[in-house]
DNA sequence: CGATGGCATGTTGTGAACAATAGTGTTGAC
DNA sequence: GTCAACACTATTGTTCACAACATGCCATCG
């Protein structure tokens, strides 16, 4: 659909992997340098992934890879609740049964991945069950909407998948999802996502009123 | 002295009021004619207007204005309901009174504009209640993507308000959202906004139809 | 007559040089 | 010692020229 300027992929994973951690400034010389390329298509990229939200640019002061706060990744996720909330309705209508024994295999992963204590492999069996579900879905704009909300919040959503506990209660949760997407209840499917998301902005608020003390 | 202008949004307005009709090709040298502006900031507008969705540019091929299938206003306007459902919540939620009393001047302007028969001016009056149904909300995160998702299908959107009697329809439903909102019962508007945008779709989809056998 | 290959043209992609700007340090008067 | 003016540096913004690519045309060949 958008054609990518090639090396805005990799710094977007770079931005994502932590290479550059919010807040730092995206040099374009230096990132010639790293990617080989002229400071025509760094300065696209740059374009590009400021209108994604991941770089922020200031006129005649450059890019910056964009701090997220707390109370602004709570509304990606509210704005993530609405949107997955009917990812996972659609899901529910769409799912063939070869799908749902793709879900059921993930949960089943997700569930070795807690009982190990897991936490890396847990965040990303995470990642690939709301993308399977995403597939299911069958829809482009929602899809796309969602991979970038995600991204948006990538380090606090890490930072989540850290808490002692937490993937035990997000377990329970993702099951209930699959088990309304299996049983082919949209409405159910939509409510248990809609939990899910309001249980991690819950985690979010605590957050950010710790932070506002500290 | 004139400040450069960004030129992303004149270019953005101009598409959007059909200036450049979708399938135009967008060519950099005839647009930094029209615009006044060196090839680098063009570059640089169509690489932002590309990832908004509005232009699509193919490598070595150039930029030409999005055309979007009425499949895909029906995807855009699903997200839409599932935001703009937030939207109507949290302006429940938060609403003055003197927002109410500006809610309710609209709905009267519109059952005005009804009344008149002036489909040009209810479908401004569309966009402002939709507008301020956002700022009462105070969510920048779904207030930017509602904002894009409706540029998008904007195309759409005008064709759909000089359906002859889709404005009464329209008006009882915006009246049904405003009542739930002054009524601070936050269910009860994202419901009401969802059917509303569910009927929008419902004509969608009749077009969709119709458009097949044609 | 149709197909193929090269040429001409229009347009995009890229690199380098230059101009403009913000930030920083230095100097000097008081 | 303070502060303002100034110059210096790092970086971004802009322009220009040219290379690369796509497309349509036409001649040549089968």
């Amino acid at each position: 659909m958008v054609i990518t300027v090639p090396v805005a992929d990799r710094l977007r994973d770079d931005i994502l992997e932590g290479v550059f951690p919010p807040g730092e400034r995206l040099i374009e010389l230096q990132l010639t340098e790293r990617y080989g390329v002229g400071r025509a298509a760094i300065r696209a990229a740059l374009v590009e992934l400021d209108a994604e939200g991941l770089v922020q640019r200031e006129a005649n002061r450059g890019a910056t890879v964009r701090r997220i706060s707390v109370a602004e990744a709570v509304e990606i996720t509210e704005a993530r609740a609405a949107l997955e909330g009917l990812v996972a309705s659609l899901a529910a209508q769409r799912a063939t049964e070869a799908d749902h024994d793709e879900l059921r295999a993930l949960i089943a992963d997700m569930r070795d991945a807690v009982d190990q204590d897991d936490k890396l492999r847990y965040s990303k069996l995470n990642r690939t069950l709301h993308g399977a579900l995403r597939r299911i879905a069958r829809h482009q704009v929602a899809d796309d909407l969602v991979a970038n909300l995600r991204n948006r919040a990538a380090h606090h959503q890490f930072r989540l998948a850290l808490m002692p506990g937490r993937a035990v209660e997000s377990l329970a949760q993702h099951s209930a999802i699959v088990d309304a997407v299996t049983a082919g209840d949209p409405p159910a499917a939509e409510q248990a996502m809609r939990a899910h998301l309001a249980s991690v902005i819950e985690v979010l608020r605590q957050w950010e009123a710790f932070d506002a003390h500290a």
